[in-house]
DNA sequence: GTGTAATTTTGCCATTTGGTTAAACTATTT
DNA sequence: AAATAGTTTAACCAAATGGCAAAATTACAC
């Protein structure tokens, strides 16, 4: 009971996260998630109450994934080389395994603007610290004076947007040849570190 | 006739405008889209046959508006300083002009992901030239050696990502202060130019 | 002014879709 | 094995929605 209880939520789980990620919410179709699971339909209200709660469990989990820890490492005390290598590496990382999860966030938090505000609050991410330890940098003479707002906005978009501009950047630039996009992708892991770092340090 | 007939398709595609770039395809719903235009559902598929077609007249306008002129503005003799500041100035303006462009070309492409095929047909972006011109501002030792597509990608993702992440953003690092952010955009039209020269430039 | 063509509205239909209810089935307990 | 609780399905409903046909209105030509 308990076991097959919890198997068949997390299928529904999967098969909504897949659906609703393509589709997003005005898109996707109850009937469709229930076909994908291989479940009737009926028993995704029985699990679920409704669909913007079955959507609701999605949307959580996937933004707290696509939410990168800045914080966790641009606090620590490694020059700052070595934290944004770490950061754009693995935040490339998580995209690669995740290549959807940018456009469905930003699409869901178009639709229900308000739903940042919940977010928000359950959050607890300190922008001053982080904010602190930059201008260490700063004063140190590693590194030029930047707002924190405009660095983490440059370093994420520049991981960030590849994901979501895919479509047309591969049809553009790459004449819609996958192969070559997925290493055009791995090559921004270093690429793009070098390229802040570069914008960034003082020499 | 002939002005009243133009004018009342024009009211109806400023209304598709407004309504489809907000809730996208999905989301919209014709009956929204005339009651914006202050007419009856009925003359919507007077003038354009069905939903899709009304659709369509709309995402082809917002795409070109979209796609950037890279091709235009580094051809040119300048030098890639000045390149740099037009493409990121002038980019960033039709931005805040049309700051929900970005979210709703995405949002669609991903829905109908064959469409960009035939855009890619009407188009005629000739990325060899300008990748021609790059390479010759790195022979000249004004630039490191950087891929065209990596520039490109860059420079598109600095100028467009603040307005695909804006209510993240702005919520996180803003405290949703809307007046903020917008004076952190218009900052940007010459950060990011500083931003990409400093990265690119041989010194 | 009368007739004709274009435009706009009214009223309606067929389909889709999220959701519910009651029945059927399964497992567990006693 | 009988009863009970939990799970799954089938059948169905009401509301929403894109679309349509025909009537009504307006504009225009003569």
């Amino acid at each position: 009971m308990s076991e097959q209880e919890l198997s068949t939520e997390k299928t529904i789980l999967e098969a909504a996260k897949k659906v609703f990620l393509d589709k997003g919410f005005d898109g996707a179709r109850m009937q469709e998630i229930a076909d994908k699971a291989g479940i009737n339909k009926a028993l995704l209200h029985y699990y679920f109450r409704s669909k913007d709660k079955l959507f609701d469990a999605i949307f959580e989990e996937a933004f707290k994934q696509f939410l990168p820890n800045i914080s966790e490492i641009m606090i620590s005390n490694k020059p700052i080389e070595e934290k944004v290598r770490a950061f754009v590496s693995s935040y490339i990382d998580m995209l690669l395994k995740n290549p959807y999860l940018p456009v469905f966030v930003i699409r869901e938090l178009q639709r229900k603007p308000d739903a940042i505000v919940e977010i928000l609050k359950k959050s607890k991410i300190n922008p001053i610290q982080v904010a602190l330890t930059l201008k260490q940098h700063t004063e140190d003479g590693q590194i030029i004076d930047i707002s924190l707002p405009h660095l983490i906005v440059n370093m994420i978009g520049l991981c960030v947007f590849p994901f979501i501009g895919r479509p047309i950047i591969e049809g553009f630039l790459f004449n819609n040849n996958t192969e070559a996009y997925n290493a055009f992708l791995l090559e921004r892991k270093t690429l793009v570190a070098d390229f802040i770092l570069n914008a960034i340090k003082l020499k």
